[in-house]
RNA sequence: GCGGAAGUCGUAUAGUGGCUAUUACCUCAGCCUUCCAAGCUGAUGACGACAGUUCGAUUCUGUUCUUCCGCUCCA
């Protein structure tokens, strides 16, 4: 259980007032669960972006890379099933203040029913091939279903919510050419599947990642940037042999876990910010499932997700297709002493919300510090970013305009600005200026003063400590370079 | 989507059916100072939006948008 309060308003507050993130379209009054990056939060989430696509891409050599399109063939959402699932009819109890899936609102009513219950059934399944509403609700009504919660029969329309944004593709408003913004990045990568293995002539257990844009229309998206309408994944799908699903299941697992731990190491004395929750009910397409979740301010909730998928999108695509969605593998089996030959691969998946990693992270390195002394009240707002995620990693900072100080600093700049984001300030106080890159999350600072121009050292600034040492000018870009690669 | 609550400068707040809408921090300009939010002078900036009632609405009413809390949903 989180003992902290609730700091979420805390962090949504920061997060604008620092440029870390925006809603969306503010001065026309927001858009619902949609929210821009600034200028500090862009480099956040590319910095986690990058992180994550080093681990999984370029340190492993099974695994590549693509970017598929947002806009796929319509078809692609039958066969995986999404047109269906993703727009059930829904029900509500104007009592109760209930909601409930049509069908499984008439499964409940007729568990206990006998000839019956398959007369209704048989209807309802005509009603929902159909998309009659009217019906249903009227099937509903004459047979007197009553709310679980409520015991009346006060329901609302039937009503379908369906979570894919359509657009149009071309000028002619048919059917045909209603098209799905994807609703996950998955399936991309799926209908390439073929593509990559060829062309990367990559070999059995092999993996895809990508990083990309989702959409879901969702009917209640909360939580700041937890859920949102338009968001980020950044997930890969790792072909197996099928039979070895399970230890690859168990692997990824931990190295997803890894990922994040090495991230935000759990801090001395304080429970684990992660934790494992599996599922109990598996989607339609998984044999096994679990979550990776953090402990937000409002709660543990998903983070990652570690699907085992068997064969199920592959088939449907070869279903849908009509084409062969098959790899032939040469290597033998011990149990045959023959190749293994021609199957349809196993899939075991690991998709991680960026936004919500993003928001993971903000949680994780925003704290109040109390630094009262007896003389003086004094608090600072840090943002204890590890140095890798860290939007700027230095900042520059003559003690005065004036004595030829600032040269000096721009010159720093200068050296430093190609290999890391680096800040530069020369207005207010010195201590007003570290609070404000505190506020910012910046790890260092360094100070140009009068004995610089004497023997060539500066002092730098400790975000997390507060501590300062003097330094060669001439070291400062190594030591920052050394932090950021160990 | 349902129920509840709330929207006042960037942030946090005060207040009002009627005078130039309060205060602090922040931000900006200048002076002074120079190693952890110093000081002085000045400046920018807000009643979420649209209607209605009214001589007059930021204030009352309605609608709407957004946010928060609880439910619901979560492939």
């Amino acid at each position: 259980m989180a003992t902290e309060q609730n700091n979420l308003p805390a962090i949504i507050a920061h997060c604008k007032e620092y440029g870390f993130i925006f809603p969306s379209s503010e001065v026309y009054d927001g858009l619902s669960a949609v929210y821009d990056y600034g200028q500090w939060g862009v480099e956040l989430k590319k910095n986690i972006k990058d992180l994550w696509w080093k681990s999984m891409v370029y340190m492993n050599e099974n695994i590549v890379g693509i970017d598929s399109a947002i806009f796929m063939h319509p078809t692609i959402w039958k066969a995986s099933g999404h047109v269906d699932n993703f727009s059930d009819p829904m029900i509500d109890n104007l009592d109760s203040k209930k909601r409930y899936r049509v069908d499984h609102l008439i499964e409940g009513f007729v568990e206990e029913m006998s000839e019956k219950g398959k007369e209704i059934l048989a209807k309802m399944d005509a009603l929902l091939a159909a998309d009659d509403f009217a019906g249903l609700k009227q099937l509903i009504v004459d047979n007197q279903m009553k709310c679980a919660v409520s015991g009346t029969c006060n329901w609302t329309d039937v009503r379908q919510f369906n979570l894919m944004f359509s657009t149009q593709v071309g000028s002619v408003a048919e059917e045909s050419d209603t098209i799905y913004l994807r609703p996950e990045t998955a399936q991309g990568i799926f209908v390439n599947f073929l593509n990559v293995q060829k062309t990367g002539r990559m070999k059995i257990p092999f993996g895809i990642a990508q990083i990309g844009k989702a959409f879901r229309n969702e009917i209640v998206a909360r939580g700041f940037i937890f859920r949102m309408r338009e968001f980020e994944q950044m997930e890969m799908q790792f072909f197996v042999r099928p039979g070895t699903q399970k230890e690859w299941y168990e692997h990824w697992k931990n190295v997803r876990m890894n990922w994040h731990l090495s991230l935000f190491p759990p801090l001395e004395g304080r429970e684990a910010k992660y934790r494992f929750h599996d599922h109990v009910k598996l989607a339609h397409y998984a044999d096994a499932a679990c979550d990776i979740e953090f402990d937000f301010p409002m709660g543990f909730k998903e983070l990652e997700g570690i699907h085992s998928r068997t064969d199920f999108d592959l088939t449907q695509h070869q279903l849908y297709s009509k084409k062969k969605m098959q790899y032939f593998d040469n290597d033998i089996d011990e149990a045959t002493g023959k190749p293994y030959g021609n199957y349809i691969p196993y899939v075991v998946e690991t998709s991680v919300g960026l936004d919500r990693t993003i928001l993971s992270a903000l949680a994780h390195a925003y704290q109040e510090e109390d630094l009262s002394t007896p003389e003086k009240q004094d608090s600072r707002v840090v943002l204890k970013f590890p140095i890798k995620i860290a939007p700027i990693k230095l900042a520059v900072l003559p003690l005065m305009k004036k004595d030829g100080l600032a040269e000096i600093a721009k010159d720093l700049m200068n050296e430093c600005r190609d290999s890391f984001l680096c800040f530069y300030e020369e207005k207010d106080s010195i201590g007003k200026r570290y609070r404000r890159m505190d506020a910012l999350g910046t790890p260092f600072c360094v100070t140009v003063d009068h004995q610089t121009k004497e023997d060539g050292t500066v002092t730098i600034r400790y975000r997390d400590s507060m501590e300062q040492e003097r330094v060669l000018l001439s070291d400062v870009k190594g030591i920052v370079l050394n932090a950021l690669h160990k």
